[in-house]
DNA sequence: CTGGATCCCTCACGATACTG
DNA sequence: CAGTATCGTGAGGGATCCAG
């Protein structure tokens, strides 16, 4: 397995070298939310195939991006290193450039509700946020997860977050783009304070 | 000729669509400085075969993130549309991350100067900018480009800058990372004020 | 049953030759 | 100079197989 490299001394392709391949920068979006186990990971990318899904998290590994650790289950699980999540910048940058070309879904589209938490972290503006700090809790058939904004800083996970004072029954998209009042999603909590995390956030930039 | 989908409904699937392809960033970080024409680009992008890069030039055509003009020879040109323009951020997200592996060169690597004008506004704090305004001209061989810091914003170019105070006689790579007192690559111009144009970079983040 | 490895076919890529 | 045409090669995609 020699790594194919573009060979030149630049450090945009050196990092296109290692995060540059067909479905990378999708895998990493999804560590970039949560640890997951090869079966997430093939199902999230759907086409991918097995063996490509390995030799990326080899490379990836190799290259101090990813690390597999021992899951609760026994299985590998795999994670974001320090190096990893210093690429959520970029990430983010791309995924404000993609959401110019709109929301929109295209027949076909495949959707993980996941997808959106990284979204929703991406239109954050700090400047925004004041000093409202706040923990949501989304809840929407098997899609579990929260959004936690504190300090102006926003932070998102997978499960259930014990300190949540908001509870909807709504995924991400549902609570942003669903139409009617947002406010009649909310299961517990304030609906001034659900207006107030809402607007944080600048879906259109 | 039809474009292959990740078939996501996700904005950095989409961002991926469009931009993910093999040497397209890197295409895009060469037009981010400048207006470029087909065998400028071949020359850069070594290794990448006419036919591919004709087809790279039209796919972002279609996708309006270049344009194809015409040049002072009369040739086609090509440069950034507004959508490729609001790339940038993106791109110097992505060279931050690929510094952190190193301003070393590898043996057999390419390097063009131009390259390093990139990076330079990638590493630009503009906190530390203050209220320095000031252009820098850099000259050394065949290599003419310009770096200028004016509210905070900072702003590069090839060829000869007409505004410049300073003008050093080396590459943005020589007067960075070269050996010596910076000071003694100076042909014009003030050294405290270059010292304090450098001081505006953190080339380690 | 999960986490891969192996196989094989196809297509995108890379090099070169060629044309307006 | 700016591409197009052609073609060999290797990476990607899909199915299947194997080990723990």
């Amino acid at each position: 397995m020699t790594k194919r490299s573009y060979q030149q001394n630049c450090a945009l392709a050196r990092a296109s070298d290692i995060i540059g391949e067909r479905w990378t920068l999708l895998l990493l979006r999804d560590l970039a939310v949560f640890p997951r186990r090869f079966k997430e990971l093939l199902a999230s990318l759907k086409g991918i195939g097995s063996n490509l899904l390995a030799a990326r998290l080899k490379d990836l590994e190799a290259a101090d991006v990813i690390a597999r650790g021992q899951g609760d289950h026994g299985g590998p699980v795999y994670s974001l290193t320090e190096r990893g999540r210093a690429l959520e910048p970029a990430l983010l940058a791309l995924i404000r450039w993609g959401l110019s070309y709109g929301p929109e879904n295209q027949p076909g589209d495949h959707h993980h509700e996941d997808w959106d938490l990284l979204a929703l972290k991406a239109v954050f503006q700090a400047t925004r946020a004041g000093n409202l700090a706040v923990t949501v809790q989304f809840a929407s058939g098997d899609f579990e997860a929260w959004a936690r904004i504190e300090d102006q800083q926003m932070t998102v996970g997978l499960g259930a977050a014990e300190d949540a004072s908001i509870h909807v029954d709504a995924t991400v998209a549902d609570l942003f783009l669903g139409s009617g009042d947002p406010a009649r999603r909310l299961i517990k909590g304030d609906a001034a304070t659900l207006r107030q995390f809402m607007s944080a956030f600048a879906l259109r930039i």
